[in-house]
DNA sequence: TGTAGCATGTAAGCCGTTACATGATTGA
DNA sequence: TCAATCATGTAACGGCTTACATGCTACA
């Protein structure tokens, strides 16, 4: 029996994991959500708050986390670590060809732009501009989070996921300037 | 009051706009489902027949569509119509400066890569290997979308919305494989 | 004659969100 | 003292998928 678990449920394992390798005092819920703000939510989602208390509800169930609770006055808090049977599991994925692994693509801005016809260029054209904004700001906070993985080898892989995201969001401004232009030259 | 639909909906009723332009006829879910297949699937999603079915309901409930079943021989058929109360609100929407319109991109491959550390170059570059195989497969598809869309003044926004996407899969490719070098460069 | 495609739907259930609810601690 | 941050959860519900169920029609 392999128990199947979400991808959120894989995603916060692996994180729980790399945790492991500089600490092992375990993770809060509440780390977990800033530490998935960080990394998951450019390739992925950042699940709620409640998500992810519920989801290591599960991940404990299944043993492939363990919980510890600690009370530092009177604040309690549960640290979570990933148990070896959590790490056998998450290799155990890693290693079984991803069935279907193809991204999917929630993208408003050209959902909007298929009905470009029924708008008029000024306003598609600002539908892009207000886009190429967002861009720039969700860039800059990758490219911040690029600049503190540095070159540390232990941190190779989560670098290069950045750089793949900085990447895209280049070509997105790129194609994004250019159907600008395109729809600008239509005011005439 | 203004009935705020869920982004499938404006999808379809769009679909239903856009059909009205060629024909008078109507629409079938059946056939929304294939013409989501060419076109929504790839920045948005293909949602399944039983959701279109659901949505074709709603939007009938709220009077954006209209109805009406046809028979030919023993088989039925329900063909959809958009209202002109479903124009507006598609108009009214499309004017409606779209809070928090910035794209979710759920990538597994990313997602591994994230976590490649866990495994070994060998496997990691056989993920990206796959991945660059359904790349090429989808491109190809988009490219046949692109190229029935020709250069025809009324579907120049969906041209022009398949090349962004085509421009997406081209960085795609390109960054992919500058990580694939990068992770083979470990092998030695 | 049988299979692929046309055509429509219901039911169960997952994943995830928002809203709600509670309370401790730190620091301006 | 008040706001921000740390910290944990429950309830309701939306959107979407899969599985299931049904039946017609064209054509090989």
């Amino acid at each position: 029996m392999t128990t199947e678990l979400s991808m959120t449920g894989y995603a916060l394992l692996g994180l729980l994991v790399f945790d492991a390798r500089t600490s092992d005092e375990g993770m809060t819920g509440y780390e977990l959500k800033q530490r998935a703000d960080l990394t998951l939510r450019y390739y992925w989602v950042s699940p709620a708050m409640s998500q992810i208390y519920t989801e290591l509800d599960r991940l404990h169930g299944l043993d492939l986390v363990e919980a510890f609770e600690t009370h530092e006055g009177k604040r309690r808090s549960r640290h979570f670590r990933v148990t070896e049977h959590g790490r056998e599991e998450l290799h155990r994925w890693l290693h079984t060809p991803a069935a279907e692994a193809f991204p999917v693509l929630k993208h408003p801005v050209a959902l909007r732009l298929l009905m470009g016809a029924l708008s008029d260029p000024e306003t598609v054209d600002s539908w892009l501009a207000d886009y190429l904004e967002q861009l720039e700001r969700h860039r800059a906070d990758l490219q911040g989070v690029r600049e503190l993985l540095a070159d540390r080898h232990e941190v190779r892989y989560p670098a290069r996921v950045a750089e793949w995201g900085l990447s895209y969001y280049d070509a997105e401004r790129e194609i994004v300037e250019k159907l600008r232009t395109e729809i600008r030259s239509e005011l005439d």
